[in-house]
RNA sequence: CGCGGGGUGGGGUAACGGUAACCCGUCAGGCUCAUAACCUGAAAAUUGCUGGUUCGAUUCCGGCCCCCGCAACCA
């Protein structure tokens, strides 16, 4: 029987910029339901990159005063290090938008959107402020001038671009929506970009001069242009699945696959859930199933955060501190699943010592002491350790990570946790030992149990832990040193 | 009347028609298998304000106040 398949991506980070929080976060989620997919036996294909063209940097390599290729070149590896770094599943797909094949499905895919009739060309005007020297969106402007530069006139700038029709695809996203009621979660997402669509879409602009900014996919039949960012960027999702030249890996990946999951940011929720969909519509090619979309770590007391406040966290940083296993905690279990959520090292702090020091940590040392010297051999586990539908895994954990509700999850396992401390504290198998050593025996095996089941489910969560949980286990010993010295 | 999210003990969150749960912190006690860990108990919340529905609202409805995103090409 042929595996079922299951399809995950994270947005592609633009590498304009340092590696933050908010993305490992973003990859961290994608790779615990990746790692749980896998463990349910599902052939995974779980896709991750990054997002190079554009004008932001095409100017950032001119300041630095190096070639653009060099400057991605070194800055999707320092993305590609971070996946190592966060203790990301190694058969991770790595794309970059400037591949080769990415660059010939973008072509690709626009010729076929063109071939729909949905690419037209006409006047597009651009306001660039002169102070700045950068374009200028409305929602950049008060009272019509750059905040910057208040004295300035904006320059207009008349520039002839491809726009995508998108308004003509209102009804048809609407359509999808309807067919499918749990397309974008969570639900008040969801009922966001409905809304959204429903007040009527506006085509835009998917092309740039190549004179003005040549840092991008050409368009196909006019070298004179080249793709927006947004449109070519967008489109890795099926490229790196091996369309157009793969078909049948497109197939599987990504048409008949039994879950199509797109995780993305919040400021993501356009382009990912209408923009992406109206565009695959125009390709004649089959949307994604499901998008989820994460709130933002912001700083203390829920401020954004910014370079400009300082309060901005670099998930490197973290990890040379206190270990990636600690990071993948914190944002899994002190982290909203779906809401904005505050963080600060304090609290970091705090978590680790509150959750993995005196929690899991602490239970393993106390368990295995009492098993390694009172156990005379290791405790029969269930021999497919990865087969999560043996029952060793409660079930309502699988429904709360079946729902991207990884903190949920999470949470249930801390559950299983202080049950299991407060078994001991109960029972007091370390002084029944000297009176019934059969009873306390059969109390310390029950203890070795419930580990093992916490061990399967912090799996695809912590899976180094998990890794060493179930060594200890099956070898009856107590852990040299703590799992986590309490900080 | 642009759209959406939120206001719960000192901090962070949860619940959701029947007087509030969890984590951190504080205080007191217990245990000794364990990483000054673990367990028990205590102090601490009129659940933003205000009307209404209801036998009963934190939870439903209306109004108001405040905070935060987004408001289209911000990749």
């Amino acid at each position: 029987m042929k595996n079922k398949t299951f399809y995950i991506t994270t947005t592609l980070p633009y590498v304009n910029a340092e590696p933050h929080i908010g993305f490992a976060m973003e990859i961290i989620r994608a790779d615990i339901i990746a790692r749980w997919k896998k463990l349910l036996g599902y052939d995974v294909f779980f896709n991750t990159g990054t997002d190079e063209h554009g004008l932001k940097i095409y100017r950032k390599a001119q300041e630095l005063n190096i070639p653009v290729q060099k400057y991605c070149d070194e800055a999707a590896q320092k993305f590609k290090d971070l996946t190592n770094m966060l203790g990301i599943s190694p058969e991770v797909n790595f794309i970059r938008t400037t591949d080769p094949h990415h660059i010939a499905a973008a072509q690709e895919f626009w010729k076929r959107v063109d071939k729909g009739g949905f690419i037209y060309k006409k006047n597009y005007s651009v306001k660039y402020c002169v102070g700045c020297e950068l374009e200028k969106t409305d929602s950049e402007l008060i009272n019509g001038r750059c905040p910057l530069h208040p004295l300035q006139d904006l320059e207009i700038i008349e520039e002839e671009n491809y726009f995508f029709k998108f308004s003509v695809f209102q009804q048809k996203l609407l359509d999808m929506y309807e067919k499918n009621p749990s397309f974008v979660l969570p639900d008040f997402r969801f009922n966001e970009i409905k809304a959204f669509v429903k007040r009527g879409l506006e085509d835009f602009s998917i092309s740039r001069l190549a004179s003005k900014m040549p840092w991008g996919v050409v368009v196909p039949r006019d070298e004179s242009q080249v793709m927006f960012v947004w449109f070519d960027a967008l489109i890795n999702y099926i490229s790196s699945t091996g369309w157009p030249d793969c078909v049948a890996d497109f197939e599987r990946r990504w048409v008949n696959a039994d879950g199509v999951v797109q995780y993305c940011g919040k400021d993501n929720l356009r382009q990912q859930s209408a923009m992406w969909q109206a565009m695959l519509m125009a390709a004649g090619l089959p949307n994604s199933k499901t998008i989820v979309i994460d709130g933002f770590i912001t700083g203390e007391g829920g401020v954004k955060m910014s370079k400009s406040l300082g309060n901005t966290v670099n998930p490197l940083k973290i990890v040379t501190q206190y270990g990636k296993e600690a990071l993948r905690y914190y944002l899994a279990r002190e982290v909203s699943s779906f809401e904005d959520s505050p963080f600060t090292m304090e609290k970091f702090k705090e978590a680790y010592n509150a959750g993995l020091a005196n929690g899991i940590g602490n239970l393993v040392s106390r368990v295995m002491k009492m098993a390694q010297d009172n156990l005379e051999a290791p405790i029969k586990v269930p021999v497919s350790v990865g087969d999560a539908t043996s029952g060793a895994i409660p079930d309502d954990f699988k429904a709360a990570i079946e729902r991207f509700d990884i903190h949920a999850a999470s949470n249930i396992i801390w559950q299983h946790i202080s049950e299991a401390d407060h078994i001991i504290q109960d029972r007091q198998p370390f002084k029944l030992i000297k009176t019934d050593k059969v009873a306390a025996q059969g109390i310390i095996r029950d203890l070795c149990v419930r580990l093992f089941v916490i061990a399967q489910m912090l799996g695809p969560i912590l899976p180094d832990t998990s890794g060493t949980i179930k060594e200890l286990i099956k070898t009856n010993k107590t852990p040299a040193t703590p799992l986590f010295v309490r900080k």
